[in-house]
DNA sequence: CTAGGGTTAG
């Protein structure tokens, strides 16, 4: 069909070109190899073309070697047509910034030949060829992915030099790369508010960049300056405002969001549905995610992974099962995200058989090599179900070295099940390689207190005063009447605290008389038991689910994040209180939900 | 020949 008469394109300018040399017509020869390799994009065969080039004499000729470069993905063809430009009879004189910018397009555009297109900038530059804006874009794009912020900023100063620093494309993806830099985020705001105008894509730029941070309330504030602004957002611009709302698990600013796109007749392609799943799952309506999957035309691996992972985050772990494996069904081929998810939701609904099942299937049916990831979820699967040595068998039989991450899991399966003295010595192991890592101390501490060596606790604890370490205080986030409220620990600085606190100790109250024992010996993770002595009843949570309990109409339920894992003593207490109070109580941890509701919790206590 | 976006273990 079509391929053949490509085929026959070729051959028939493959005998003219070949006439070309045979004439001794240079031009001819150019013309023809040019016509050739325009013919030759759909077959993306360059093999035979690159031998007929070299007899052709034509290695060093700017123009086919362009073509060459431009005609094709094919990345076999660019360094074909680099190894040229970097060969030592190079005639550079002859090279522009056209060719350049082909050969360092296709570099900057793939997953790990950045480098390359760096590379070549620099080769450009060094042989005097002025880049021009088409340039500026591609370069800025490889430091943006590679995190080069210095020669992002000697690229700035080159179009600064050059003049190219006010054309928008130049302009925005310098605000691109000043925000996937380290350090460089305000600059590039500083960047983006001088600009006399900014479109779309500045604004996607700038607020993709807060997001990509972290700094989703940033994000979200600069949306509404958008919109104050009177910039029209596009698809792009929404999937980072919904992932900004993911992040904070903003429900109500989430819904909105989504009225918003509906209101304003913005493009629902797959990636802003994808981004509208995984916000509604990640923000506690896993329903509604499911309907809005039921409901796309055109579904990709991200829409099935994105549904998966969320049933996995509300503990439904069969249903993620099933989920898994209609997509198989429907002819989507699994991929190693896919098997993350789906092995994460065999772990967090205590599905070890299951989970051991997928695991071979996936290395053997679908060759999928395990990565840190898979060997990851396989050892918390194991740990949380209580075999912390068949954990650290599976661990030694590992074809990686296991990471930081890892080893915590198991040091936290040995305090939870009287491994005490392995414990220690795999935290102390990781105390020396991640002497930083707040957490490994705090593990540490944990293995002391029930051990209990206070001496030894103490002493980790003077240990990360003197390296001036600090622990991530909790917070808990909620929102009420469009409002983001976050409360810490102790928190006094809200206007109503004093209403909140009487309000706590009234809950206390209530607790008791049903039967509620404040635990302060279990500890889970990242959390200190001296500061559960300290203020049990000040945990951020319970300041949280007291202002709700006080500020919402009864029977409403309350959601509420935080930001660390919930420990032992607010999700038993939070179970008193929906019960006491008749309210569901949806906590989203550091890296599940939880459903409470008459007294019980949807994780059943295993989390 | 140019820019911004989506799923990932604890």
């Amino acid at each position: 069909m079509q391929i053949q008469s490509i085929k026959t394109k070729i051959v028939r300018t493959v005998g003219v070109a070949g006439a070309g040399t045979g004439t001794g017509n240079k031009r001819a020869a150019e013309q023809s190899c040019l016509s050739l390799l325009e013919a030759c994009d759909a077959l993306a065969k360059f093999v035979q073309l690159q031998a007929r080039i070299l007899k052709l004499g034509l290695q060093n000729n700017p123009l086919v070697l362009t073509k060459f470069a431009a005609v094709s993905s094919d990345l076999d063809a660019v360094d074909y047509a680099s190894s040229f430009v970097f060969s030592s009879d190079a005639d550079y004189r002859l090279y522009d910034a056209f060719l350049f910018n082909t050969v360092i397009r296709a570099y900057a555009q793939t997953g790990d030949l950045k480098e390359k297109a760096l590379a070549l900038y620099n080769a450009m530059v060094g042989y005097g060829v002025s880049p021009n804006k088409f340039t500026y874009p591609f370069v800025l794009k490889a430091c943006a992915g590679l995190g080069r912020l210095s020669l992002g900023q000697t690229v700035h100063g080159s179009a600064v030099k050059f003049g190219f620093d006010d054309d928008a494309h130049v302009r925005n993806t310098m605000i691109h790369m000043y925000c996937c830099c380290g350090g460089g985020v305000e600059y590039a705001r500083s960047l983006f508010d001088e600009m006399p105008k900014r479109d779309s894509v500045s604004w996607s730029a700038m607020i993709g960049g807060y997001v990509r941070l972290g700094l989703s309330t940033e994000a979200v504030e600069l949306f509404r300056k958008m919109q104050i602004a009177g910039a029209r957002p596009d698809e792009i611009t929404m999937v980072s405002v919904l992932s900004a709302c993911t992040d904070l698990g903003a429900l109500e600013l989430g819904k909105w969001v989504e009225s918003y796109i509906e209101r304003e007749g913005i493009q629902k392609n797959v990636e802003l549905c994808n981004a509208l799943i995984d916000m509604f799952a990640k923000c506690g309506d896993v329903e509604k995610a499911m309907k809005l999957f039921r409901n796309m035309s055109r579904k990709t691996i991200v829409s099935w992974t994105s549904v998966t992972v969320g049933l996995a985050m509300h503990g439904r772990g069969s249903e993620a099962v099933s989920l898994f494996e209609e997509m198989i069904r429907n002819g989507t081929a699994p991929d190693n995200v896919a098997f993350i998810g789906l092995l994460s939701a065999c772990s967090h609904s205590g599905l070890v058989e299951k989970g051991k099942g997928y695991f071979s299937s996936m290395t053997k049916e679908y060759q999928i090599v395990p990565k840190i990831e898979h060997y990851g979820c396989m050892v918390d699967m194991l740990c949380r179900a209580g075999l912390v040595n068949e954990a650290m068998a599976f661990v030694r039989k590992m074809s990686i070295e296991p990471n930081p991450v890892i080893l915590r899991t198991l040091v936290s399966a040995c305090r939870a099940h009287g491994e005490l003295k392995l414990g220690e010595s795999i935290s102390k192991s990781l105390i020396s390689n991640e002497p930083m890592h707040e957490s490994n101390y705090v593990l540490l501490s944990n293995i002391y207190a029930k051990m209990s060596l206070w001496e030894k606790k103490t002493k980790i604890r003077q240990i990360m005063d003197k390296k001036g370490m600090r622990k991530t205080p909790g917070s808990t986030m909620i929102e009420l009447n469009n409002e983001i409220y976050e409360f810490v620990a102790g928190d006094k600085s809200l206007k109503q605290y004093k209403e909140v606190y009487e309000m706590v100790d009234e809950i206390a109250r209530e607790m008791k008389r049903a039967g509620y024992v404040p635990s302060t010996t279990e500890v889970l993770l990242d959390i200190d038991e001296e500061d559960k002595e300290d203020a049990l009843n000040r945990h951020s949570e319970k300041l949280a689910i007291a202002f709700a309990l006080l500020y919402t109409p009864p029977g409403t339920p309350i959601r509420i994040v935080k930001n660390l894992r919930v420990c032992s003593d607010c999700h038993s207490a939070t179970k008193f209180i929906s019960r006491i109070y008749s309210r569901e109580i949806v906590v989203r941890d550091r890296n599940r939900f939880h459903l409470f509701k008459d007294g019980l919790c949807s994780c059943k206590d295993f989390w």
